[in-house]
RNA sequence: CGGGGAGUAGCGCAGUUUGGUAGCGCAUCUGGUUUGGGACCAGAGGGUCGCAGGUUCGAAUCCUGUCAUCCCUACCA
């Protein structure tokens, strides 16, 4: 089942793909830039949808459905987002197959059955969502509206990568509609927020929150804050975006309320998305060259228990299995997510190493030595090391060393991240630090010009505006103008 | 959207130049020996050669088209 993986230093990408494949996380499709998620994958998804979903409605929200199909009207009734959006659209322009009359047994699209108006798939669903708020929305007694939906969405991408781009791909996404432009703003503030608390303190992934340039902004906001990580081949990823709408939406859709003292206002909106890019990002961000490493939080299983069983030796095999079953049940008490690996047609090497591709933080290795010292292995993920631990303390000893390795990996992403930012003091230093890979740190005059010129120059562009980096005064490190913001440049994804 | 690589068994590949019975390694299945870091021996099963046309007595091989994929470039969650 699992192979060798292409090691990280020689093939970054390549081992990207295999840790994707090999890890069981998913697979390619026979339909162009989409893939399978497998049952692994899929259960890293459950995970992390549920913590989020929980962190979501915490902070307010409810939970919709809209549909996937946009009727093309609606789609260009914001002309920016339309405008965005339009080149990579999937649209539906017939509702009906026929048999195919030259050739039995093959279907045709039946060109009597042309839609009057052609479908949209939704790339995003801001033109459904904002046509169905209109009808919602009277009275400022119906604000704020704040509702959330978990979705697929397609973009019909040029070339795509698993889980990073993928031409249909599951995300979560809040559009929320408010009386004030000032209670918008703050609740485009508090899901970046909400974001970042859920990919570092989750997904132990380290981000710089911050704000997007005019150039990068969502085709439709006023301003786009977003998370930004980088990934560990030293390209930048967009890990979320949380946007300011103004009442770009709601002038679009006609969407008004009545203010308390009788007059018509637009209503003010957000909207702001995750998706299982967030897979790929855990992936990049934490694997080495024995496999994936899952953050214990959200990991399918946080613990594997290897038996060393004896085909020779049935009854010995039944004690190690009760046994293992009796600290599954332990663990099971304290919400601790384990499996026992009863496979007897593998060998342990293989089945650690197996383990370990799967990136399963905490490995317990159990057998008839052990079972006479009354101790059990216990090996864990991140910096694969073991140890004896007695079979009075493995349950809390397990708790504990989850947490660790949840922090450790976090601090390791971290301080690579930080050896990976610099600070470029001239354009030619700037070039060769972007070319190395990382965050480069520099001051830029604000105009999209230069911004456009960097870009063609050393194809990085500016991540964003951080908040969490003081701003200097300085010279802009390409024009030598005056430097109006200190910003993130790098090389995304 | 441009430039290049490669589509042959679940995975990795050879065979294509010069058309003539579909091959190898790993994996799978069966039996046996093994089992504390990716076991070994023996046997077996599995392929419309990406797809569609064409040339030919005969096509994995030659020609045309097409699809999907990988790298560089572009784009976004």
């Amino acid at each position: 089942m699992s192979d060798f993986i292409t090691k990280r230093s020689e093939d970054i990408s390549q081992w990207y793909t295999d840790l994707v494949l090999k890890g069981e996380l998913a697979d390619y499709s026979d339909v162009r830039g989409c893939m399978v998620i497998k049952p692994y994958g899929y259960a890293l998804w459950e995970n992390m949808r549920d913590v989020l979903d929980k962190m979501i409605k915490d902070t307010g929200h409810v939970n919709a459905y809209f549909p996937l199909f946009v009727p093309k009207s609606l789609f260009e009734a914001e002309e920016k987002n339309a405008e965005g959006f339009a080149k990579e659209c999937a649209v539906v322009t017939h509702y009906r197959l026929k048999n195919d009359p030259d050739r039995k047994g093959k279907l045709i699209v039946d060109p009597d059955a042309k839609l009057e108006e052609e479908l949209v798939v939704r790339p995003t669903s801001e033109a459904v969502i904002w046509n169905t708020y209109r009808n919602w929305i009277q009275s400022y007694r119906d604000l704020p509206l704040l509702i959330n939906q978990w979705a697929n969405v397609v973009r019909w991408e040029m070339r795509t990568k698993l889980f990073l781009r993928t031409a249909e791909f599951l995300w979560q996404e809040g559009h929320t509609a408010h009386a004030t432009q000032a209670e918008a703003i703050t609740e485009t503030e508090k899901m970046l927020d909400v974001y970042a608390d859920f990919v570092e303190n989750w997904l132990a992934i380290p981000l710089h929150k911050g704000k997007k340039t005019e150039s990068e902004r969502f085709a439709g906001a006023d301003d786009t804050l977003c998370i930004e990580a980088l990934m560990q081949d030293g390209r930048a990823l967009q890990a979320g975006t949380s946007h300011f709408l103004g009442q770009n939406f709601a002038k679009a859709f006609n969407v008004k309320y009545q203010t308390e003292d009788g007059k018509e206002e637009y209503v003010w909106a957000t909207s702001w998305g995750v998706s299982t890019r967030l897979i790929g990002a855990l992936i990049m961000t934490h694997s080495d060259d024995n496999g994936l490493v899952m953050p214990p939080r959200v990991a399918p299983f946080q613990v594997v228990f290897v038996p060393f069983l004896q085909q020779k030796n049935p009854e010995q095999n039944q004690v190690l299995l009760e046994k293992c079953k009796e600290f599954q049940a332990q663990l099971k008490a304290k919400g601790i997510r384990s499996k026992i690996d009863m496979d007897d047609t593998k060998r342990p090497g293989f089945k650690f190493a197996e383990h370990e591709l799967k990136g399963i933080p905490v490995r317990v290795v159990f057998g008839p030595i052990d079972l006479e010292n009354n101790v059990a292995e216990v090996a864990r993920r991140d910096n694969l090391t073991k140890e004896s631990v007695s079979q009075e303390n493995l349950v809390s000893h397990i708790e504990q060393l989850l947490e660790d390795i949840q922090k450790n990996i976090f601090e390791k992403a971290k301080t690579y991240r930080e050896e990976n930012t610099t600070e470029a003091s001239t354009w030619d230093d700037f070039k060769a630090r972007i070319e190395k890979g990382g965050f480069v740190i520099a001051n830029w005059d604000g105009t999209a010009e230069t911004e456009e010129k960097i870009k063609e120059e050393t194809k990085a562009t500016i991540r964003c505006i951080p908040f969490d980096i003081p701003q200097k005064a300085g010279k802009c490190i390409y024009s030598g103008n005056e430097g109006k913001h200190t910003v993130l440049f790098a090389r995304a994804h």
